[in-house]
DNA sequence: TAGCGGACGC
């Protein structure tokens, strides 16, 4: 007995001096020891101490630390078991955490309890695994540890996070007999993250006409069920509650109607409240960037400075807004400069950000990096093969993206509609019919994925570039639901690479009818007509045309001259730079009469008599 | 002594 004691003792007395002092003093357990550790030992239960002191590692990120200790434990009691598997939790280790529950299950002589299902349902939501929270479900059914508040809420969790309807969840929730705040923002945050705003909209409705105690987080989930169905009336009568509720200082809360405002598209409101904020942290921050990215990468930038200017450091949900920011306009030397940050920063093995990374050296023209950025990835996502397969597609290497999804299919990655979209797009790009052919097929005969108007877009535009218009329409016509632009789009295009005149007219007045102010339909149209020859009904366009009031928006371009960016359109005289920019276009001119390329002049009659 | 709910990307 002295000799366990005596382990023990030294045991701890090695852990306490690895905890940084700051930490050491905010241990519960040194309230407890009223002598310092210097002076003789008394030992309250030492294994209450290690599980504190196993708590107290993980909340520091010091997992390592924290494994040693539960390794040298003489003793583990359920406790210490339950300490660790939330502890991996916590760290997002839910592999690790449910090996351990596993192991615990084995080894421990103590069944789990209603601390121990929690943490463990926790981390088969993180792993996304149905089939062990259910098992889970099943053993707190045999021990009776279903009707545990704990336990509901985090099954309730698991089930919404991981079942492919809210149907269980549901299930779990009418059972609970005495429901408290987080069983009702677990159902709603339910229906909110798998897209389902008004679901989530319906249960906050229910929860305030139940008269069920409201708290910061039911607000803060009620103003992203708003923000994910873009309901600016919604929200802003939700944010008029937090007010009255007492809820407006909360920062989490005042981050989620900031999100709200911006994803409603309300940025003048948005920016007026960011600087209405009584206190703002990271994630304000990275809210109203995030926000901005695609409506307005420049602020995005901007914002990024003023941040860093203001004490705040950047974090990976920072740099993944500002590398898509950078992406959208095209700046590669300013991505650089970002990428040089990340690596500063020690996030460069973060898989989101890896993924924003392919995507913006990939629109920045600079595929090679983006290549070896994707080859650098420890571990990769759908995302990450589909981002470098949007990229292989966009460069014209469609043989390189067929090879990729080939590759990612023997990786054992189960493809979804935007990767087929991505693959099919390459294929179009590049002239491989026959494998884009070959995919549709596989989409639908293997995978029993679903076609959507993009993919039959995508197979319109792949037919139609090879050739094959009379084939595209055939695929139109055999469509289960009523072709949309996209589809129509393509056929258009097709229409006009070939020569088809009535064929285009047909397409031109179906787009026409779903979006009747498309000008640029009306140009496509006309240009068809011009290059048959068709005066007469060229001119017919162009009255028409003349008669919506609203010209085709002038295409412009851009190009990064010794960091700077001078965007133009055709026949620009007075834009920033031009001397810059005519030097570039001359050069990419003898790069392309180089290559053999020969203009087709025909087709831009209509274009250059509007300016576009 | 240990546990459940709030921000990002193609």
């Amino acid at each position: 007995m002295y000799q366990t004691w005596n382990s023990r003792k030294q045991l701890f007395t090695s852990h306490y001096h690895k905890i940084p002092p700051a930490i050491r003093n905010s241990l519960q357990w040194t309230q407890n020891c009223t002598t310092p550790i210097s002076q003789p030992f008394q030992p309250k239960g030492p294994s209450i101490l290690a599980t504190n002191l196993i708590k107290s590692y993980f909340e520091i990120g010091l997992i390592r630390e924290a494994h040693t200790l539960f390794d040298e434990m003489p003793e583990r009691d359920v406790v210490a078991w339950t300490a660790m598997i939330a502890g991996y939790t916590s760290c997002n280790y839910y592999t690790r955490a449910w090996s351990l529950f596993c192991e615990m299950m084995r080894e421990c002589p103590d069944h789990p309890n209603d601390f121990t299902l929690s943490s463990s349902l926790k981390a088969c939501k993180g792993m996304k695994s149905l089939s062990c929270g259910t098992l889970v479900h099943g053993l707190a059914i045999k021990d009776g540890m279903d009707g545990r508040l704990y336990v509901d809420n985090a099954l309730l969790d698991m089930y919404a996070m991981c079942s492919v309807s809210m149907d269980e969840a549901c299930m779990v929730f009418h059972n609970i007999t005495v429901k408290n705040a987080v069983s009702w923002t677990t159902l709603i945050t339910g229906y909110t993250h798998r897209g389902d705003g008004y679901g989530g909209l319906q249960v906050f409705k229910q929860m305030l006409s139940e008269e069920a105690e409201q708290n910061p987080f039911s607000f803060s989930i009620a103003v992203r069920a708003c923000a994910s169905v873009g309901s600016y009336t919604y929200g802003k009568q939700i944010h008029a509650a937090v007010t009255k509720h007492g809820f407006e200082s909360n920062i989490p809360v005042m981050n989620s109607i900031l999100d709200m405002y911006c994803r409603c598209g309300c940025f003048c409101e948005a920016k007026q409240y960011f600087y209405s904020m009584p206190g703002r942290d990271l994630i304000t921050w990275n809210t109203l960037i995030a926000g901005y990215e695609k409506f307005n990468p420049d602020e995005s930038l901007y914002l990024f400075s003023k941040m860093e200017s203001q004490g705040f450091s950047p974090n990976c949900f920072t740099f993944t807004s500002i590398i898509a920011a950078c992406a959208q306009l095209a700046v590669l030397s300013c991505g650089q400069q970002v990428h040089g940050g990340i690596v500063q920063r020690g996030l460069v093995g973060n898989l989101a950000l890896s993924n924003s990374l392919i995507d913006m050296y990939a629109k920045c023209g600079n595929i090679i990096d983006s290549h070896k950025i994707f080859c650098e990835m420890s571990s990769r996502d759908l995302v990450s093969w589909t981002s470098m397969m949007i990229g292989y597609g966009t460069h014209g290497y469609g043989k390189e993206a067929v090879e990729l999804f080939d590759e990612m299919v023997r990786s054992s990655i189960r493809p979804d509609q935007i990767v087929f979209m991505a693959v099919l797009s390459a294929c179009s790009h590049a002239g491989l019919l026959d494998e884009g052919l070959r995919y549709f097929k596989s989409m639908v005969g293997d995978y029993s994925v679903a076609p959507n108007q993009e993919i039959y877009g995508c197979v319109v535009d792949l037919l139609g570039r090879a050739g094959k218009v009379k084939e595209a329409y055939e695929l139109i016509l055999s469509m289960p639901s009523k072709p949309d632009e996209s589809v129509w789009g393509a056929f258009l295009g097709a229409c006009k690479a070939h020569g088809l005149p009535n064929f285009g007219k047909m397409a031109a007045r179906s787009l026409l009818d779903l979006r009747p102010n498309m000008s640029g339909t009306y140009v496509m149209l006309s240009n068809i007509y011009a290059a048959d020859g068709r005066w007469g009904d060229f001119a017919k366009m162009r009255k028409l045309m003349r008669g919506l009031g609203n010209k085709k928006e002038a295409g412009r371009s851009w190009v990064e001259v010794r960091n700077q960016v001078s965007s133009f359109f055709v026949g620009d005289e007075v834009g920033l730079h031009m001397e810059w920019v005519y030097g570039v276009l001359e050069m990419v001119n003898q790069h392309m009469q180089e290559a053999g390329y020969v203009p087709d002049l025909d087709c831009l009659i209509h274009d250059l008599e509007d300016g576009t």
